[in-house]
DNA sequence: ACCTGAACACCGTTCAAGT
DNA sequence: ACCTGAACACCGTTCAAGT
């Protein structure tokens, strides 16, 4: 059909040669479009038209192919760069914004939390969080231990927000029947505060967390200090 | 040999009943003796001397299973009943001997962020430390959304420092090369607080971050409060 | 050095069939 | 109602052998 030389041998470029990036970036197209519980080393090898073992020269174990996944979906993190906002607002922006990223694929935060990530994106997302601390005079031991609380705490918050597969609100609602019906006698304080253990979206209730440890943090001297 | 009758239709009393109690019991065992990981359908269904289906009829399926082997280990946090210290030391007492529950078997914790426990042992643990915020003088809203964040910070930490099966020194000596040799020019704000950000023991860590809640929470007022 | 096939040692869950 | 065997549809990782 065409005279370029070759194409005979190759009707199509099949089998780029493996790469790192290549790697990772059919990672994250899967999980894109099937999930992260789909990005396991035979699926991957599967769409790279080859075996698993051939991935285990670039890739040392799934968890760090999933560390990996998780700094490449933190490019999307919205640093606020251009916000004049006070520093404490536009850092619960920043948060809120690492925050809508996991709860884009909850099964990722699950993973961040063991995983803890040390790549470009994520270095990026807590250099922009210590210069927020530092421009509202929290103190170097505190903003470097405060960085990791706030992380951890919007991380834990979107996994908490993940299940596998099954019903959310069925969870819920087991819950709210448990509180509900609950036995007076042994729990009273639970009963007691049974409507506001229930009360508040996930968004209201993480960001007054977020006061809560920013104003703590600003306040509470670390020991040594 | 001897006389005992029925000695020759059974040996031993072999297979007693399944019962949830004693499927959740097993799984106890066996995740004392070699980890959570082996505490799957199929290792638990030999252990019990059957297949895998039948615990289908007790349990719904891994994570609840995993779950109620979490409230089972709860009975053991110590709930500082006769402490006479402040409230706020009571309450630090209550989070670390949680904390030091999790960390003994800390791939528990994992699991704990996701299925959020509803047990016996969980509520109890609870309602213990809505007891203590209430005697703090912490408003109900407060204190309902406040038991929530500090129970998620103890979890995540543990769970932080549960690594599935290799090297968590490799980790942290990654992370410290990571960070010592920092692009300066791209990270200015981790570069100049890369000592701070490794500084500080888990347990120093934690105690600090649960000040900075305590306190916080003391402090800031929910929405609508 | 990189890639591969094949194997090892597992998983969770479902379902038809039995008691 | 409870229990079972067998099957379905997968896993991660290693390793000897090839190129």
């Amino acid at each position: 059909m065409n005279g370029r030389k070759g194409i005979s041998r190759r009707e199509r470029p099949a089998k780029p040669a493996l790469t790192r990036p290549g790697i990772v970036d059919a990672a994250v197209g899967i999980m894109r479009t099937e999930g992260l519980q789909k990005v396991t080393m035979r699926r991957l090898a599967q769409e790279l038209d080859t075996g698993p073992a051939s991935l285990y020269v670039y890739v040392a174990n799934t968890a760090e192919l999933h560390a990996a996944v998780l700094d490449e979906m933190l490019g999307d993190v919205d640093l606020a760069e251009s916000s004049d906002q006070q520093w404490r607002d536009t850092l619960v922006e920043v948060l809120m914004s690492y925050l809508s990223v996991l709860l884009a694929n909850p099964q990722l935060a699950r993973s961040a939390i063991t995983a803890r990530p040390t790549g470009r994106n994520y270095l990026r997302m807590v250099d922009r969080i210590l210069e927020l601390l530092d421009r509202g005079g929290v103190p170097a031991r505190r903003a470097a231990w405060g960085v990791d609380l706030l992380l951890q705490t919007a991380t834990a918050s979107a996994a908490e927000h993940a299940e596998p597969t099954p019903g959310t609100d069925e969870d819920w609602a087991a819950l709210s029947r448990t509180l509900q019906d609950i036995d007076a006698e042994r729990y009273p304080h639970v009963e007691r505060l049974a409507d506001d253990l229930l009360s508040g979206s996930p968004t209201d209730r993480l960001t007054w967390a977020f006061r809560v440890l920013i104003d703590g943090l600003h306040d509470t001297p670390a020991p040594g200090e």
